[in-house]
DNA sequence: CTGTTAGCGCGTTCAA
DNA sequence: TTGAACGCGCTAACAG
């Protein structure tokens, strides 16, 4: 009803003092008697005031808004970082604005002209897996907002990135079924032109090797992040007799659909599979309690990231010459809770 | 590097012409010449001018942005509804900010604060299971910012709410079990305090009473929405010997639990376990591909939501009389993918 | 401690 | 069709 249109003016025009006076106490600035304060204060309440903050950030020239960018809100590992992102955010007095661009680049593209004409302070961007020129970002950086890159790195110089060691991870993986006993350990991976995906087959490749277990051809499976390719290749797995005792995923999408295929097929899964990313998380701990996976530490990336994106907002020393943060994934063992 | 200071002001000088016509040029008004304009656009272009979206608003006193407030983006249910609520908004030429409260009173009434003082034009909200007290919601309101609510009911005149007939689909759930010749339903449920859990027990009592099944107070299992309460009411249910054929789960979260606690047990799930909700749909679909779901139609409520907000805005012809609207929920038998 | 003045960048009068 | 001038609501600068 009562549309609020109640401006510093009119509560400096009934108290007959000035604006600027209303500004300050309105902005706890100690350059303002308590008393003058507390009526201010008072009266604002009274009349409903609501202050403007785009006339406050246009004067200011300041948002303290971040945006953020990511593929798909729901998936698990994106919203944990997000969790992350938004408490250092707020503990450091920003406000966050999350966007997601469904991993389309025209979306993306979109989703970064409207956060710069909007002026956030500076934006933590997963990049979608359409993104092979980063023209659009550069874009952003010169016109000087900081850009911070998570997950997915992106190559532009005065950026930084922070990454999850993923040879590692998959090296780890490998590594614990290795110990575990197992021999025969296939590879779900995916689309081998991304980076994160290299890696992990580098780290098992390299653990495989390191245990003078030889690779085999065979046992690496690729596909998209479709669950149809999960089920349709260990279906070819399982009419080619393929003996495997032992699973490192590094697909957690194709994986969710391979396994699916062989509860329908009462096939039992080996004890220990291994899948490397978060988004996993609801089925690993229903299928298999004692399913062992690498973690991707999402929470702590989006607080990591956000840290430093702060820091390059307000020009204090970012990464010193490195420009890469690499954090460690971690290797869950799940015990079943009745054991 | 090259921090943006490019206004219409310096894109005037530029080409000896007045900032107006800039203005007017760079929103495609009629009032200039296609040549000038051309040429404004040109320059504009090459000296990379990014228009500064809050001066805009703050002087035309619109934001083309909505305001969402969930409990959590990553409950499958939510972050659907936000799929369709940015699908509408976008058509409509609206941005969308999206915020989270955690089911936190605190959070959520900060939430709206920032969203009314960055003058959005509207609200869209699901709100938190602390909020019993609609003050700040109704103060939105009296602000004049639209609201509609959706997914959980909250009673302020003038405003507008999106549901879902959970009497229905409780109803629908136990029907379809009585249907599969299933006698001795258990039924999980949410905290009793929540409409939501209420009327998907009355639907569960109803459906039981018109197939002439006496309701049994053990088969009434209600807990909080947590993991633990599912494993430790199914526990209990076990202890006491409590025969059932079937489980009709009206809380999600809980029934996670109580399935995970039988697959440990190596207890047959009951072939036909309905579960309402969405955030199960991946459990739903890799426990038990024959698994019946309710469910809850998020994409759709989010488009019909935000239609019903715009044209608040809009100020066109909302509800007419009535001022809720219910979705149905719907009933989706999964097939095995193999038989 | 408070008031005056100016202007953030833009869009919209009113004239010309 | 274009220009001049004003003001959206707020804050920063400089007086006093």
């Amino acid at each position: 009803m009562n549309i609020n249109k109640v401006t510093i003016h009119d509560i400096a025009k009934a108290l007959d003092i000035n604006s600027s006076t209303v500004s300050r106490a309105l902005n706890d600035s100690p350059r303002v008697t308590k008393k003058t304060k507390d009526k201010i204060l008072k009266t604002a309440q009274e009349m409903g005031y609501q202050r403007n903050l785009l006339a406050s950030n246009l004067r200011k020239n300041v948002t303290n808004t971040i945006g953020v960018v990511v593929p798909r809100i729901s998936r698990h590992f994106f919203s944990s970082v997000i969790q992350g992102i938004e408490e250092t955010a707020y503990q450091a007095g920003f406000s966050v604005i999350i966007c997601q661009s469904l991993e389309q680049l025209e979306r993306e593209k979109n989703i970064l002209e409207t956060l710069a004409a909007n002026r956030v302070d500076g934006v933590l961007i997963s990049i979608s897996m359409e993104t092979m020129d980063y023209e659009h970002l550069e874009g952003l950086k010169n016109r000087g907002i900081p850009l911070v890159f998570f997950d997915r790195h992106c190559n532009i110089p005065g950026t930084n990135n922070v990454l999850i060691d993923d040879f590692k991870g998959g090296y780890d993986a490998t590594q614990h079924l290795i110990k575990k006993g197992c021999k025969n350990i296939v590879h779900f991976s995916g689309p081998q032109e991304l980076e994160i995906y290299k890696n992990r087959f580098r780290g098992y490749k390299e653990a495989l090797k390191k245990n003078g277990i030889p690779f085999r051809d065979e046992y690496l499976i690729s596909s998209r992040l479709m669950e149809q390719d999960g089920i349709d290749n260990i279906k070819k797995l399982l009419d080619k007799g393929v003996v495997f005792d032992a699973i490192f995923s590094a697909n957690d999408v194709a994986a969710i659909g391979a396994i699916k295929c062989l509860i329908e097929n009462e096939i039992k899964i080996p004890d220990d599979v291994a899948i490397v990313g978060f988004s996993n998380e609801p089925i690993s701990t229903v299928i298999n309690p004692t399913l062992t996976t690498i973690n991707q530490p999402g929470f702590e990336m989006g607080k990591a990231a956000t840290d430093l994106l702060i820091r390059n907002i307000k020009n204090e020393t970012g990464l010193l010459q490195e420009e890469t943060l690499i954090m460690d994934s971690n290797l869950i063992e799940r015990q079943s809770s009745q054991k």
